[in-house]
DNA sequence: TTCATTTCTGTTAGCGATATCATACGAGCG
DNA sequence: CGCTCGTATGATATCGCTAACAGAAATGAA
């Protein structure tokens, strides 16, 4: 008899002294002596199972269930020098960025990746802590919100060569890849549609620009939009607030009251278009009658509200899938052949009722 | 002179071939030939500055920027057997959990860990599976949500013995420690509150209760209260709906149909309780004067609307700081002396206009 | 049957850190 | 001035796994 049962593991560890409080931990070792074959079988038996014969991987199985292994990525990942793990960084998890996050994982975990994911709170200097942590990790990828970063993050990412894939927005000199649509032909895409109905005054209520490419490029398509039409955008007619329902009611309230003959409000967020909304129902103005309301993110609420509300359809969930494929096709694949470094995705301006 | 420079690191190398293509990583070997000093004196430069000279210290931290090193996690995890990592599992990312992984981190990362964040869809097969992910990443603690798990999950993080935390719920015999508020209560004290002012119809809209122990403690807390005033609350007064607006709607048009006489709705979701809301309002009926609507979570969105929405504050980012400060105070100390093992957060019933 | 291939399996040497113990170095003291 | 003791630094053996190569077994062609 060869096959080798749990005992001789134990006897195995010979009278080396352990380092630690000895861990209850089963390591590779012990099921391959449970099973009775070399180590090198059962990390092929659990990785790439076709490349050992039948029996023994029987055999690895039935060691693997008798002892509860638990295979410990870390020492896969120090040693194969891969760990398997993408990491994305977004500004906040919300109902928004979930989509995205859920594209990314539909795309990830099938493959076998995990995802790690920090989220800045819209500040760059979080982005470079999270990116310095998760390069420490080793992971394999990195999928960036927005095109615009710090000197050091990209430094960092240039050196390591780590394959990133920047999301939610475009520019013709991404880092490495890009996938996204235009933030600031979407704003001018809307802008202009609200000049075609008519309005001439339009107040912009967007979100906070520092430290947000996608916030200044939506600021930045209505300025260019309504500089065109030769109408006024000055600074009293814009609004800059955190992107939460109140604040669109105050916003609102802002440019009331800066400019009491407003025709309209782009909001760069439906957060604060519905705020905003809300707000006008409260006082008593009509939407769209006395004002016309367009958001931006086409988010769940948009389309339950009453009014419902017009606005700037994104792919949420594509940017996310997406950008995983093109991660993992030049992961998973030996060359450095990968497609477009820019995909556009586009976006669609859905025209309901509040415009 | 014995300050070697950057040259040694690399005739130290020897004629050692190497394994992959020549990585350009920068290891601590480097870093302490550069610095003149031994491996030991670099590692504890960094985890420990007090530990080495100011004169050693300086030369590392010379030699680390000058040649860019990115200390590698995973070398240091295997080694130190901590992974500084810790892993949350909720079942959606939106809003809520937003919140509650805010707090999370909030906690984690001036302490240097990290935060790996699982979603399941509301699958507990999901949550086995990553579960095991996690534990194969040897996390150094697990934060889940609500208190029903497989066996399979049950069984493995107590044979790992990683120190657990479920949140979002309440229950005696919690794996290892839980800190949330009781959902049962809180339904049962919304209920309570509805009864009290008047109504006998009341219609329960719920998120669907399979592998989601907070809807059926909801659901069960409604049908006590309503049970023992005796009041009607068979099957066909209870819809569940997956949580977003246009299900609210859909489900509060279900009970209206099969209840034309209703008079309130709890919604045990606030995103349920808005689509209702609206739905109401679109179709002429009076609220809270023909149907008072009640929700659950004082998101946002609840104070914002007209009329605001009653409805429960919950400890959302309490629930994630304590969750985690729980969880360190087991992992940064030595003794396992922990605190209690059930943390009742509570909650508040927040009465406004729709009721 | 025999030798060349192909397929499986095993041996060995790392991956890049840290824990542990040994050693060197000063400071303080009689 | 010699000795003890505490602190700073270094040498070395792992941590648990995989890559690379070597050797054994199986397959097939001649």
């Amino acid at each position: 008899m060869s096959i080798s049962n749990g005992d001789d593991a134990e006897k195995a560890e010979g009278p080396i002294r352990q380092r630690r409080r000895a861990g209850e931990q089963v390591r590779m070792t012990d099921v391959a002596a449970r099973a009775g074959v070399s180590v090198m079988s059962v990390s092929r038996a659990i990785r790439d199972p076709e490349r050992v014969s039948p029996k023994i991987r029987a055999r690895v199985e039935k060691a693997m269930r008798e002892t509860g292994y638990v295979p410990n990525a870390l020492a896969s990942s120090l040693a194969s020098q891969r760990t398997r793990i993408v990491a994305a960084i977004v500004p906040f998890i919300n109902a928004s960025f979930g989509d995205t996050i859920r594209g990314i994982t539909d795309v990830l975990h099938p493959s076998g990746y995990e995802l790690l994911i920090g989220e800045t709170g819209h500040s760059m200097q979080v982005e470079e802590r999270l990116t310095d942590a998760f390069l420490s990790h080793r992971v394999d990828g990195l999928l960036l919100t927005g095109h615009s970063h710090t000197q050091g993050v990209r430094e960092r990412l240039q050196n390591l060569k780590v394959p990133v894939v920047e999301t939610w927005n475009l520019t013709e000199r991404p880092m490495d890849q890009i996938v996204g649509f235009s933030n600031y032909e979407a704003a001018r895409a809307m802008t202009r549609y609200l000049i075609g109905q008519g309005r001439r005054h339009i107040g912009y209520l967007g979100g906070i620009t520092k430290d947000n490419d996608r916030a200044t490029d939506r600021e930045r398509g209505y300025i260019d939009e309504m500089t065109v039409a030769n109408l006024p955008c000055d600074r009293s007619l814009r609004s800059y607030r955190k992107l939460e329902f109140r604040h669109g009611g105050e916003g609102c309230e802002e440019l009331l009251e800066r400019h009491p003959d407003i025709d309209a409000i782009f909001a760069a967020s439906d957060m604060l278009a519905v705020g905003a909304l809300f707000r006008c129902i409260k006082r008593g103005i009509a939407v769209p009658d006395d004002i016309a309301i367009a958001g931006f993110d086409d988010s769940d609420i948009s389309s339950a509200i009453h009014p419902a509300l017009t606005t700037v359809r994104v792919p949420r969930y594509e940017m996310g899938s997406r950008a995983a494929e093109m991660l993992l096709q030049r992961l998973d694949t030996d060359e450095e052949t990968y497609g477009q470094k820019v995909v556009d995705l586009g976006f669609e301006i859905l025209i309901r009722d509040s415009t």
